[in-house]
This record gives structure tokens, C-alpha cells and sequence, in this order.
RNA sequence: GGGCGAGUGGUGGAAUUGGUAUACACGCAUGCCUUAGGAGCAUGUGCGAAAGCAUGAGAGUUCGAGUCUCUCCUCGCCCACCA
């Protein structure tokens, strides 16, 4: 085991030192998954053996159990306790010593199920959750003291945080196991509203109310229940205030009364919690604080009593469908809250809010409750979801590890002069039934003497996953003959860090976490010179299969390349990758493409024919536009726009008709990168020394681009209605005067234009 | 469920900071040269008769939007009961 979390601080704050794909980046801090959260302790009550109650520990302290949260704002609603089935508690409280449990049998057997299902499964997404009560034992709530029931369940997985958490009725997975297992759920965060269309005004009264909005269904149209206002400009759904002794049920079915008459009315269920909502009541001329708890109901029959004339005089009824609710823009500044949950039906509250029901810190927003209440009842803590690198591997093809298990002296080290352990020569290397390393079965490799004290001893048979060569092997290239070390510090020193490491997406997480590890490492023990092993981290996409899926050999949809090399040639096919798309992008081969690429690459060796004393001046000027395009795409990965410079280029001689021996040998050592056996084949038929690709790389004449003339785009209104041709010198005044004496531009600007603007050498445009 | 990315001609795709949308290539059409053509060369090719209209849909900002903002739709990739 690698304790590779000891380095994830470093591993994500180091990012910051490094020039990775933003992507990339944000993979490798998911990975790490740091989040900030609080550890809160649970006093258990033992109720099958209160004398356990009375064993304390060292401090006088009772037995608890740690949870792990980063919602402790949420710690009055914890009305249950989840452990995994793993945790070392439950193991305890299961063993033969004691006998705490009224259910014991039951928990060691879910336990049992748990244990013996596949990973795999346990994490599926939309799994019914599982779990068993402990019974017999009781916690206590910290904040409340209140006693509250615990349970063990396989969502809550032992390797995160402490492996025991509090359910409450702010998280959606709590909620599913509570609704199923019939835990009591307390609400202890709502969601806050500002109207920003009314906020609250300084100066006024402050009041407070607790009210319910009432949706109300027709089933058979799927309309919903709406007032029209005749006083003010807008429409709403049922609301009014909860009166004392009432619940929302109640205060719900009296106001449909009331303002529309309808009372046969069947509860589908109270969306969510309370909302609260802060805006300024004109009617009142105060400032509002509301509370408001929606109530969903379905309209069972039409039957409707008259309604008073006061209601009437105020609002006329209005059913609506939801694409006309949404269309209304209803009058309610908490709209945007509630009426998801009426769509969707998804009703936990899991953002931030407003506590309620939660002692001295009701009324506290949910971010500044979680620093005080972490004073109160917690203890700040990092946690991570990166795991410790299990590195053993029970196989024989790995790099053996080099320990020797000696009875006298435990694990001693095998010493440096015998290193590398290499594997022996074997006839089979499979795996063995037992699930030990195939090496436990060569006597001649395990048998061997101890280092410390020279008795008989066994080496260890596990071997190093293939991360290991993979983490470092760029090391030992960079100096590969050295037998001192796996490279000299000066080749390091040259060398590292590594300029540029692109790869596949399949490689940014782990082979990348493990290799910056591996170096953190090296470079703590100083070995290597620097924390981090690549400067850059660039990703390309994959070229998919032509029905757009991704190429497998158990599909059998894969493309072989050496077709395409045998039928169209290793440069055709190169290009062609290239030039497919973007670098980055995953894209459908396809070889619809290649005859182009083919076509280009042998009028490119035509081009020889075309050698001459003297090139048109267009030819010469191309050449170096191609030069400086082509070195900035390669320079930002776009092969794909600098193929198509090399086609441009290509064409514009074939127009010509002419190009000089010079300008040709310039054009094919911007071409060797992309196809080099044209580029090195012409290279020699035209007398050039060497390689194409080890010529020095060449540089533009940027003074042949400059140009004299420039086009310039005239609009009007933002139409383009003529492009005029103007020396490079040429001032505004000059340009817009010649514009405005285009016919399709006078025709449109008839009067004074009201605004004129002018783009230097790109357009002019006027506005009238 | 979360994160990231992408939607532009018949097709793959260009368009550096908001400034002439469709570069380059495939395909297609017509012609030339050919005994022949999966060769070569030339010309044309977003839609529309035209005014005009077009970058997944709809709104917004702007003199001007493929590009910026908001809402939504579709597809792809990665992660996923992480408290």
C-alpha cells in the first residue's frame, strides 16, 4: 500500500504550478475530491444492556461514534443514524464478546449479504437502499438530545469520511432511506427568497407571517387553479395566512373555500418544506417575512358554492396549463422555488437556506450556522476521496517487490548489490486457484536467505501493478545507459520536467496522478529536480469508428491502418489523421477524406516539374504566409487548419505554374513533420543535405506580407451592402467618402447617416 | 444525478480579440483529354426566381453575434450512493 494521500494536498495545490488542459486539471481535483467538512460525535445509549452506559473511557467519556459531514448546518434535523455495514463498531457489537444487540443475528447477517456482493452492484445508481436497524442502542443528538435510532446501510460506504453519517431531511439518498425504513424526518432548512421586484424597504414595519400556497389540479384537463386580480395586474395561485391552532392542511382547504368555492378536494401531499420569502406588501405599506409551506391538491368534483360578493368584486378564477402558469409569470416572487417541485415532484430542500427549528441558530443562513455550529458540536476536518494505492498485485508479469520475510527478522529489505530481483524463467505464469501469486509456487524464486542475519527466509511474491514502469520509465529514457543510476543528475537536470505529455483521456486521472506522485516522491528523497514530472498535459480525441462508436476489438469495428498505408501510403494516411479534425475532438474515421489528402500529396511531388529561375511574387508571398501559419498551428495543435495551409499553398504554385528551387526546399521542411517521406524524397531530389525534418526550421519574411491594398466590408444597419478596395494609407475620411459613392451603399443612405463607425482595414458601417 | 464538451452546406470541417459566415477537403454537376478511367485538367456548387434568408430552438445586449448573456432541446465523453 502507497499512502499517496499523505501527497494530496500537494498533488492539488501544485495544478496551480503547471500548464494541464483546464479540463485535465479539473479531472485530476475531482480525483483528489478534497472537500471541508465536520466531524460530529454521537453519544450512544445502550437500552438491551444499560450497564454498558456505565463503561467509560480513559477520560470519562461514553461510547460514541463520529460522523462525517459538510452539512453540520442540518445537525437539529439528524433524526438517525447510518453506519456502514463495515464499520468497525458493528463488527464489534456483532463479535461473540458482546451482546448489545436485540437483533444480532439479523445485522451479522445483512452484514454477511453485504459482504458478499459485488462492488459493482452496491454502487449502482437508483439502487434500493438497504439497511437494518441496530436495535438495542440508541445515540443522542448532540444538539437536540434528543435519542434517535441507528442503522446500518450499504449506501454509506467505509472507506469515506468516517463511514458513519447522520441522516437528515436534507439530502435526497437520507430521505429515500428514511421514507422507506419510516424514520421521522424534521425540516431545519428552508429556502430564502428575496423579490427583488419588491424588496423590503427601509424605514417599515418588519412583520412576520406563516401562510400556504395552494396549487390546485384538475385532473381530467390538467389545468391548474389561478386567480386573476381585478384590483392589480397580475394573477396568483390560492395563498392566505395560516391561522393559530391550524395546520397548512387545514389553513390549505379553508382558503380554496373561501376564495373559489371548490371544497371536494383530495391531498396529493405538501410540496416540500416551507419557503421563505422576504418582500415589501404595498397593500400593508410593511415589509413581509413570510413562511409559506405549498400544498398540492387535486380538484376531485367541479361542485362549487357561491362565492362572496367581496371575493368576486376582487378576482376572477382562471384555470391554467402548466405551459400557461409558466407563460403568466405569476405574481409570486418565490415562483422559481416551489414550482419545480410541482413538475418534478423532486422535494428535498439540499441547498442553502435559512435554518429553522434549530435552537439559538434558527434564522441563521445555512453558511454562517456551519462555521459557529462546527465550534459547538464538531471539529473541522479535510477529507479526501482519494484512497491509498493498494500496489500489490497477486501475478506473475510485474516487477517483483524486493522484501525478503525472514522468521527471525521480519521484512527486511533484498540489499542494493542484488537488485533488480528479476522474475525467474517460468513454462506457465497464470494465475493460481488459490488466488496467491503464481510465484508462491517456484520453490527456486521464494526460497532464500535472509540479508540480516543469513537463515533461511521467503521472498515476497506479490509483484507491482503496471503502473509502476509506467509512473517513471521517462526518467530512466532520458539517460538509459546508465548503470550508476536511473539517470545522472545532469541529464535529469536538462531534461525534466517533461515539455510536453499528451495522451489520451483514459490516462489524465490515474497514470497521471500516480506518475506526479511517484516524482513528488523522488524529488522529496532528491532524486529528480523537480515536484512535478510535466510542464504541460495536452489531451487528443479519439478517431471513433465510422458508425461514430468507439473502436474496440470485441466489436470488431476497428480500422486497420496498414490498409489505408498499403492502398494510399504512411504519409496519406498520417496527413489524413490529421487533417481529419481538431486535435482534441473525438471524430468518426472516415476515408471518404483520404483520396483528398492523396491528391495533395501528389501534386506535391509534381511540384518538382515546376522549378524554374524566377516564381510569381503571389507564389513567394504564400510561401511565407504558410511559414507563419503553419508554426502558430503547430504551436496551438491545430494540424488540421495547417494541413489545409499546405493544400493552399500547394494550389497557389500549380496556378503559378512556377517555383524556385529555394522557395521549394523552404516549403518541404514545413511540410516533413506532416508527411515525411514526400517532403524527404523531394529533399534529395533536389540536392538537399541531410534530412528534411533536422533542417533548421524557417522563418518568415514578415515584410513580403504586408500588404498594400485592403478590403474593406461597408454596412448598413448591420447589412453588408458593398466591399470597397482601398490603399493601406488610406484615412477614415477617405474610406467612408468612397463608400458612401458605392450605388448599393448611396441607395440606402439616402439622408445624414446618424452614426458612422469605421474598423480599421475591416469595415465601415453606417447606421440611419 | 454531477462535471466537461459539441451542434455551422449533401459530408468532414474553417472563421486569432464581437467586424465580409461556409477557408481547405470530400461528394456532386458540366466540359476537356482519353481505347478506357476510382487518373489528370478546367469551371460551378449554402437555400431562394427575386427581394431576401441561413451557424440546434427561442429571447436579450450591440451599429454589428457562429462568437457574449439567459432559457430550452439534442448528441458525445468522463465520473457517480463521496455524506
Amino acid at each position: 500500500m502507497f499512502e499517496i494521500t499523505k501527497y494530496a494536498d500537494r498533488l492539488l495545490s501544485d495544478l496551480d504550478t503547471v500548464n494541464y488542459l483546464p479540463k485535465i486539471k479539473k479531472q485530476q481535483e475531482e480525483w483528489i475530491g478534497r472537500s471541508e467538512g465536520a466531524e460530529v460525535d454521537f453519544e450512544l445509549h445502550f437500552v438491551k444492556d444499560p450497564s454498558a452506559n456505565e463503561n467509560r473511557g480513559p477520560n470519562g467519556e461514553k461510547a460514541r461514534i463520529t460522523t462525517f459531514t459538510t452539512r453540520i448546518d442540518t445537525l437539529f434535523g439528524a433524526t438517525y443514524l447510518v453506519l456502514a455495514p463495515e464499520h468497525l463498531w458493528v463488527t464489534l457489537a456483532t463479535d461473540d464478546q458482546h451482546d448489545l444487540l436485540e437483533n444480532k443475528e439479523e445485522v451479522k447477517a445483512y452484514v454477511e449479504s453485504v459482504k458478499v456482493r459485488p462492488e459493482i452492484e452496491r454502487t449502482a445508481e437508483g439502487k434500493e437502499k438497504t439497511g437494518v436497524e441496530l436495535k438495542g442502542v440508541k445515540a443522542i443528538n448532540p444538539a437536540t438530545g434528543e435519542q434517535i435510532p441507528v442503522f446500518i446501510a450499504d449506501y454509506v460506504l467505509p472507506q469515506y469520511g468516517t463511514g458513519a453519517i447522520f441522516g437528515d431531511a436534507h439530502d435526497v439518498r437520507d430521505v429515500a432511506f428514511a421514507k422507506k425504513y419510516n424514520v421521522p424526518l424534521k425540516e431545519v432548512l428552508i429556502p430564502t427568497v428575496y423579490d427583488h421586484r419588491n424588496p423590503p424597504q427601509e424605514g417599515k414595519e418588519n412583520t412576520f407571517r406563516k401562510t400556504v400556497l395552494v396549487i390546485v389540479r384538475d385532473p381530467e384537463t390538467n389545468k391548474y387553479l389561478c386567480l386573476k386580480w381585478k384590483k392589480q395586474p397580475w394573477t396568483t395561485f390560492i395563498t392566505g395566512g395560516v391561522e393559530e391552532g391550524e395546520d397548512a392542511i387545514e389553513a390549505s382547504r379553508r382558503e380554496v373555500e373561501e376564495e373559489t368555492g371548490y371544497s371536494d378536494l383530495r391531498l396529493i401531499r405538501p410540496l416540500g418544506g416551507m419557503i421563505e420569502s422576504q418582500f415589501f406588501a404595498a397593500h400593508k405599506n410593511v415589509n413581509r417575512r413570510v413562511h409559506s409551506q405549498t400544498v398540492f391538491f387535486e380538484l376531485v368534483s367541479r361542485t362549487q358554492k357561491e362565492r362572496t360578493q367581496e371575493e368576486q368584486e376582487q378576482y376572477d378564477l382562471l384555470w391554467l396549463t402548466e405551459e400557461e402558469v409558466v407563460a403568466a409569470k405569476l405574481q409570486h416572487g418565490d415562483f422559481e422555488t416551489f414550482w419545480p417541485r410541482v413538475i418534478t415532484g423532486d422535494d428535498v430542500f439540499t441547498g442553502e437556506g435559512v435554518l429553522i427549528d434549530s435552537g439559538e441558530y434558527t434564522g441563521m443562513k445555512s453558511e454562517d450556522a456551519r462555521s459557529v455550529m462546527t465550534e459547538r458540536y464538531g471539529r473541522l476536518v479535510v477529507k479526501y476521496k482519494l484512497r491509498d494505492w493498494v500496489f500489490s498485485r497477486q501475478r506473475y508479469w510485474g516487477e517483483p517487490i524486493p522484501l525478503i520475510h525472514c522468521e527471525k527478522d521480519g521484512w527486511v529489505a533484498v540489499p542494493d548489490a542484488e537488485l533488480p530481483v528479476r522474475l525467474p524463467e517460468v513454462e506457465k505464469y497464470e494465475p493460481t486457484d488459490n488466488g496467491e501469486s503464481p510465484l508462491s509456487t517456484i520453490d527456486s524464486f521464494v526460497n532464500t536467505k535472509c540479508p540480516e542475519c543469513g537463515g533461511a527466509a521467503k521472498r515476497e511474491t506479490d509483484t507491482m501493478p503496471n503502473w509502476a514502469g509506467s509512473s517513471w520509465y521517462f526518467l530512466r529514457y532520458i539517460d538509459p545507459k546508465n548503470d550508476q543510476a536511473f539517470a545522472s543528475k545532469e541529464a535529469l537536470k536538462y531534461w525534466t520536467p517533461v515539455d510536453l505529455y499528451n495522451g489520451g483521456m483514459e490516462h489524465t486521472v490515474l497514470h497521471l496522478l500516480y506518475s506526479r506522485f511517484w516524482n513528488k516522491f523522488l524529488f522529496d528523497r532528491g532524486h529528480v529536480p523537480t515536484s512535478e514530472p510535466y510542464a504541460r498535459r495536452h489531451s487528443h480525441g479519439l478517431i471513433m469508428s465510422e458508425d461514430g462508436t468507439k473502436m474496440s476489438k470485441s466489436k470488431g469495428n476497428v480500422v486497420n491502418p496498414d490498409d489505408i498505408v498499403n492502398e494510399f501510403g504512411a504519409d496519406t494516411f498520417r496527413v489524413n489523421i490529421l487533417f481529419i479534425g481538431p486535435f482534441e475532438e473525438a471524430a468518426p474515421w472516415t476515408t471518404n477524406g483520404v483520396i483528398g489528402v492523396r491528391r495533395f500529396l501528389d501534386k506535391t511531388v509534381r511540384l518538382v516539374e515546376k522549378i524554374a529561375e524566377v516564381e510569381d511574387p503571389a507564389v513567394t508571398k504564400m510561401l511565407h504566409k504558410t511559414i507563419v501559419k503553419i508554426t502558430e498551428d503547430i504551436e496551438n495543435f491545430r494540424f488540421n487548419t495547417a494541413v489545409a495551409q499546405l493544400m493552399i499553398f500547394v494550389n497557389t504554385v500549380q496556378e503559378r505554374g512556377a517555383i524556385t528551387k529555394e522557395s521549394l526546399g523552404t516549403f518541404l521542411k514545413v511540410l516533413a513533420p506532416f508527411a515525411p517521406h514526400v517532403a524527404n524524397e523531394l529533399w534529395e531530389k533536389i540536392g538537399g543535405e541531410g534530412f528534411a525534418e533536422i533542417q533548421p526550421w524557417p522563418v518568415a519574411d514578415t515584410s513580403i506580407l504586408v500588404e498594400d491594398e485592403m478590403q474593406i466590408a461597408v454596412q448598413v444597419n448591420g447589412k453588408i451592402r458593398a466591399t470597397i478596395t482601398m490603399p493601406v494609407g488610406a484615412t477614415d475620411e477617405e474610406i467612408v467618402a468612397k463608400a458612401r459613392a458605392e450605388e448599393n451603399v448611396a441607395k440606402y443612405v439616402t439622408i445624414e447617416p446618424k452614426k458612422v463607425i469605421v474598423v480599421k482595414g475591416k469595415l465601415v458601417s453606417f447606421v440611419v
